[in-house]
RNA sequence: GCCGGGGUGGCGGAACUGGUCAGACGCGCCCGACUUAAAAUCGGGUGGCCUCCGGGCCGUGCGGGUUCGAGCCCCGCCCCCGGCACCA
């Protein structure tokens, strides 16, 4: 090799394999978990082996890598994993799409990402790799389930679920995007089926509660998890339908109107519909209405501009005051929230309001702002501050936040009414009609029902078919040998579960594994995961912010309660970096818009194209793609390498402190390992090496410049490890990557002059050096000796002086 | 409608606790050096307007305010991105 060119893919290749080598970022587990160490667990969100990495990986793992880089300089043992999240619809439609096996495709694609991830030289432990769709992973998902199952967190059920009719499969709530399936994007139908689900809204409370629990996570994700769950405080009231003689609950977060309720709603999909239709003269009217607002997707009935329903001709009693008032049926009430009957309270509730002027219901006012006047022919009222209740009987003059109390606890007395919380937050549906994903292991028995498989029988092994396209009944189900077992409890003929799990549920625990990946007699070494978890920084894009993240959370929480776990959050921290977009578009290859990691590190080498996707701005914002960008970078790659050799021809001087290349170089340590580590921002620490390094070539005679090149090169190893590497053993060094971190000297970081800014009413008009550590009089004397300051203040009398220690001088004048 | 984030040169962005004429660093562009030439590389310039070349005025989405001083704080708007939404 010609030394004095730098050549990208010779020094990758060189370093890479040194590492490698020498083991270089293999984490043992400790011997004695108990012993002090400093560790920490800095975790990517793990590929999906579906193609190959784009440009939002080389984001995120690059990220990791320098959190990960500068940490074990510190002195840290660093948990840095990686593995592939395998199961699941992307992987198993892309082998669909070529025409090839699930399995097949999934293990070419997971070979091409391990080499592109050492290509570009991230630092990570390989003898942690998992991948959720190895028996050795996917046995200990089944037994993860299994716990859930015997705790009664897995349950089936029919109810109304989403359906994907282009996947042919069920979808969890959270996989609905605007009435479109999040994976293909076809228009999701509503079926009644039977369902394996979670029962996450079990923990919808600690869901927000132990958010506080959380060290550092983005305000947006948490503010998506809390519209998600959508919690709402109110109360549950019970009417009754005398010709019927049945209760009729209904939730509202507004007792405190509940005079003022003068019709009844309920959904078309309520079962007292019928029941009320069968007794009514205009039954076909009802049904008619009921079967035409079922017809209507949610979307529709949403963005419909008029209200429709019909009256049943029934009427129920309010429990506050005995009013009978009419029952209508209208599809602007939702089954799926509450419980499908709600109070009109047409005065203080828009949509209410506009049923009751359609219908000509009557509107009776019941709140009023705080003088209690009721304004004249007033509509509807929205809700404000300090209102009190009016036309409320005994409750009447009461502050509203008073009355809401006062009423649901008049109704508890008579058993009428109780305070409710109620949630947007729905059971995690997990199962799936589809072939490539873990099978979900219990086996229907005529006799006994459900019987989950026994532990010593895991895995249940995902069989081979032969065909394995999606038909709405999962492909499993051809694989008569495997599917026909005898049951575990009773010993008769019996079937297994045909459906496989959603991926989301592989990638719940995976962070638990890669503490203990080997481990064959049980998912995790309880010892080792409260070890190194909670997670310290995890990092990874915001179209997780809802799904994996809540998921996993709860997954946490569960196996927790379980006492499998000794924490109840998985992430201590949490980064999102921002999406990638190129003319304007996010990058995708349908959008023809990618651009392939693998040609930029061809053209530049893995170095440039590190530094570039870090440079390019602040890592959690979206950007715009630059075509040249990586030019930038490759050239200040090829900088640092002259400037380095340039100063290899000089003879060292061992200076470093003193000199201005010197304090240059204190202060871009100070700002570097600040923007870094505290302030966890990526792109300035790049632009001040670069600054470094442009006053190096600058002064090249300053007697520091051996420190100043030593030290650029240190400080940018975490971005750019191979040519730092390499430039750091061509300066009689070795092993960069454990060598400590530098510090910057303090007395390095304070100058003994500044420039003092001489304002004249906040406008500048000088700039004078002046020694450090003057008093304050001495500094105002200097400032009017000016000329230039002299010209302004001219003729004027100076009314104040402000004086900023090591900054400015400021005149009032007038 | 509710909640969260954001608006700075031709472009990506910087300004970290209100304090050095806002614009670091990089891209692009312009000029120069090297070259027969080009590329690469190196050096210089680059917010706008005016200029007697000293400098002057304007400028961080818009309008007000607080302050000696505001991109940063406060009030009222506009626009963009994301989440939730006939959620009772």
């Amino acid at each position: 090799m010609d030394d004095d060119r730098y050549d990208s893919k010779t020094i990758e290749a060189k370093w890479q394999r040194v590492w490698e080598d020498a083991g270089a970022f293999h984490v043992p587990n400790p011997a004695d978990p108990a012993a002090a160490t400093r560790k920490t667990y800095v975790l990517e969100m793990l590929p999906y082996p579906s193609g190959e990495l784009h440009m939002g990986h080389v984001l995120n793992y690059t990220l990791g890598d320098v959190v990960s880089h500068v940490r074990r300089r510190h002195g840290y043992a660093v948990l840095r994993p990686m593995g592939y999240d395998a199961f699941g619809l992307p992987a198993e439609n892309a082998a669909i799409r070529e025409g090839s096996n699930p399995r097949i495709s999934t293990e070419r694609n997971i070979e091409a990402i391990r080499r592109q991830i050492k290509r570009m030289g991230w630092s990570i432990d390989w003898a942690r790799e998992v991948s959720t769709h190895e028996p050795e992973y996917y046995r200990w998902t089944q037994w993860l389930f299994l716990k859930l199952y015997d705790a009664g967190l897995a349950y089936r059920k029919e109810a109304p679920v989403k359906w994907c009719p282009n996947d042919q499969t069920v979808l969890a709530n959270e996989q609905v995007i605007d009435g479109r399936c999040e994976r293909c994007g076809a228009e999701v139908e509503s079926r009644n089926l039977e369902q394996w689900m979670f029962r996450i809204t079990d923990y919808a409370d600690r869901l927000l509660d132990e958010m506080a629990l959380l060290e550092s996570w983005p305000e947006r994700v948490l503010t998506m998890q809390r519209n998600w769950i959508g919690r709402s405080e109110g109360a549950e009231v019970t009417f009754h339908i005398g010709e019927l003689d049945v209760d009729v609950p209904v939730f509202t977060t507004r007792p405190d109107t509940l005079f003022g309720a003068t019709f009844f709603v309920l959904a078309p999909e309520h079962s007292l519909v019928e029941q009320l239709a069968e007794r009514s003269p205009h039954a076909d009217e009802i049904r008619a209405y009921a079967r035409r607002a079922a017809a209507r997707k949610g979307e529709e009935r949403a963005a419909a501009v008029e209200k429709t329903g019909v009256f049943t001709g029934f009427y129920v009693t309010n429990p506050v005051n005995d009013a009978e008032i009419p029952i209508w049926v209208a599809d602007y009430v939702l089954m799926e929230y509450g419980t499908g009957a709600i109070m009109a309270v047409p005065a203080h509730d828009e949509r209410d309001f506009a049923f009751a002027e359609q219908f000509g219901l009557p509107i009776v006012h019941v709140v009023a702002p705080e003088d209690g006047e009721v304004e004249e022919g007033a509509a509807y009222v929205a809700h404000s501050e300090n209102e009190v209740l009016v036309n409320s009987e005994q409750f009447s003059g009461m502050p509203a936040p008073d009355g809401k109390r006062a009423i649901v606890g008049w109704l508890g007395e008579r058993g009428r009414g109780r305070p409710a919380v109620n949630y947007r937050l729905r059971d995690w549906l997990l199962s799936r009609q589809r072939y490539w994903g873990c099978p979900i292991p219990v086996v229907h028995c005529p006799a006994c029902g459900i019987v989950p498989v026994p532990e010593e029988d895991l895995p249940v092994l995902l069989p081979e078919v032969e065909d394995y396209m999606p038909k709405g009944r999962s492909p499993l189900a051809t694989a008569t040998e495997w599917l026909h077992v005898p049951c575990p409890s009773c010993g008769g003929a019996a079937e297994r579960e045909t459906d496989t799990m959603d991926t989301f549920v592989d990638s719940s625990w995976y962070f638990l594994r890669y503490t203990d990946p080997l481990n064959d007699r049980e998912p995790f070494d309880r010892g080792m995961v409260d070890y190194w978890l909670p997670v310290n920084q995890y990092i990874g894009g915001i179209e997780h912010a809802i799904l994996h993240l809540m998921y996993a959370r709860f997954f946490t929480k569960a196996l927790n309660d379980l006492d499998l776990i000794g924490f109840r959050e998985p992430f201590a921290r949490l980064f999102n970096q921002g999406m990638i977009y190129r003319f304007g578009a996010k990058m995708s290859k349908s959008k023809g818009n990618v651009v392939s990691p693998d040609e930029l590190v061809d053209e530049h080498g893995a170095d440039a194209v590190r530094l570039y996707i870090l440079f390019m701005g602040p890592a959690d914002q979206d950007k715009e793609w630059q075509e040249t960008g990586v030019e930038g970078t490759s050239r200040f790659i090829h900088r640092l390498w002259r400037v380095t050799h340039d100063e290899l021809e000089r003879e060292p001087t061992g200076v470093t402190t003193g000199t201005p290349l010197a304090r240059k170089a204190h202060a871009t340590i100070a700002k570097v390992t600040d923007d870094i580590e505290r302030r966890f921002v990526f792109n300035t620490p790049v632009s001040a090496v670069m600054e470094l390094v442009n006053d190096v070539s600058r002064t090249p005679d300053d007697p520091a410049s051996r420190f100043a090149v030593e030290t650029a090169v240190s400080l940018i190893q975490p971005y750019a490890p191979h040519v730092a590497e390499e430039l750091w053993q061509r300066l009689g060094h070795e092993r960069l990557w454990e060598t400590a971190w530098p510090v910057a000297d303090e007395s390095q970081l304070e100058r003994d002059t500044f420039e003092l800014v001489v304002q004249v009413n906040g406008k500048v008009r000088d700039r004078l050096v002046v020694e450090t550590g003057l008093p304050e009089d001495e500094l105002v004397a200097l400032a009017l000796a000016s000329p230039r300051v002299q010209a302004h203040l001219d003729g004027f009398e100076v009314r104040k002086t402000i004086v900023v220690p090591q900054k400015l001088v400021n005149f009032v004048v007038g």
